[in-house]
DNA sequence: TGCAATACTGTCCAAATGGACAGTATGCCA
DNA sequence: TGGCATACTGTCCATTTGGACAGTATTGCA
């Protein structure tokens, strides 16, 4: 009982072809590229590996009639990608734009992570130590999540004197929700009631400083 | 002077559109669809943006009357990725396969973090905590680089007793290279000659705890 | 003032494309 | 031996799609 049903050789060789012409041309090839590829005469073969493919769960077509349609799938290739615009501060709310006053983009994909690609993740770099009992360091990526509720013991973005600062949010019975800074140098609370949070951090990205 | 040709807010907005539909589902959008997504009742309206931005050399067309040819180009996006195996541990050596033994993918664009795609890059969850004195984690994805010389202070993956485990490789004046660990629970020392020294770590991946 | 670039509406057409059918041949398995 | 999946050839057809034309309106610039 396979998880991967098996492919035939020809299947394989589809597979591939697909993949990398996707690649080298930015759009996947029609079903007689591929004929042509593998010196079909007939389209229909081609088509007929296509079906093989998608039965296998290998290759999606979302919409019928749709030129270039195809999609590799699965464990194919090509997970959903995430473009994450990086923010050196945030000012205040939650910016229209989102790539608008970005640094930069780190494009990620993280279904391996478990991270749903939602329009309201953006990424911060962090700056000073006052996260590092959390093990989040100076210089680190942190990803967050605009609008998601902050459960106890997450880590937020809340903006503090106009600046974005990365912060553990803590709920406990009976108290209101505080948000304090994981370095015992910077023993300081805030309330959170006062604070606009910003974010709640899914991930972090971190460059090794040894680069080359 | 600019290097990058000023494009019209209009000329931006179906850029990005293009860059987004491509990614969203695989394959360019038609002039059609573009001219549908802004509500032009002419899909010429399209067309017209789409040559602007082609004289500007930010968008190519390999071969005329391709279906969903339209591709981006110059630096207009489409940062180069890297596909990097995610290992539960390495035996031995350097796998011949890649994706062979591979847990699953993590598929990166680092260029803003500086790393450069090698074929020797790959992947590996920190198991214990070891590094803990790194801010390096139970859990964290840590990207490493095969081959590349380590320096005194990098973390590397060595195996040792068969399993792959992270170290700090020290080199100091006049004295032969060990690795150690980092937590004082462990203090562990080993020389690093007698070891596989797997790979360097260039980056590092950490997926918050509290993902609903 | 006039000209060029931008930003569109609308139409016609030919090529590109996917889908459905009707067959043929081969190998494998019960 | 029959049945079934794989692997093709060939054809017809409805859509999808890009391209070319003919216009209109607006804006900025010389």
């Amino acid at each position: 009982m396979d998880s991967m049903p098996a492919l035939t050789e020809k299947q394989q060789a589809v597979l591939e072809f697909i993949a990398a012409a996707t690649d080298q041309n930015g759009s996947p090839p029609t079903l007689r590229e591929i004929a042509g590829h593998f010196g079909f005469r007939s389209k229909t073969a081609a088509a007929d590996h296509i079906r093989a493919l998608q039965a296998k769960g290998l290759l999606r077509q979302d919409a019928p009639r749709r030129a270039r349609g195809l999609r590799l799938s699965g464990m194919g290739r090509r997970r959903p990608r995430l473009d994450i615009p990086i923010f050196g501060a945030i000012p205040a709310g939650f910016p229209q734009d989102r790539y608008q006053d970005a640094k930069g983009c780190v494009s990620v994909d993280l279904s391996t992570l478990g991270i749903k690609s939602t329009p309201r993740t953006f990424a911060l770099e962090v700056r000073g130590d006052s996260m590092i009992g959390r093990h989040i360091c100076d210089g680190d990526l942190v990803v967050l999540e605009h609008g998601r509720p902050p459960r106890s013991g997450d880590v937020v973005a809340a903006l503090i004197d106009n600046q974005s600062t990365l912060k553990t949010y803590v709920q406990e019975r009976g108290k209101p929700p505080h948000l304090q800074a994981e370095n015992p140098k910077y023993p300081q609370l805030h309330p959170a009631a006062e604070l606009v949070i910003q974010g709640v951090m899914i991930a972090l990205l971190r460059k090794a400083e040894s680069q080359f």
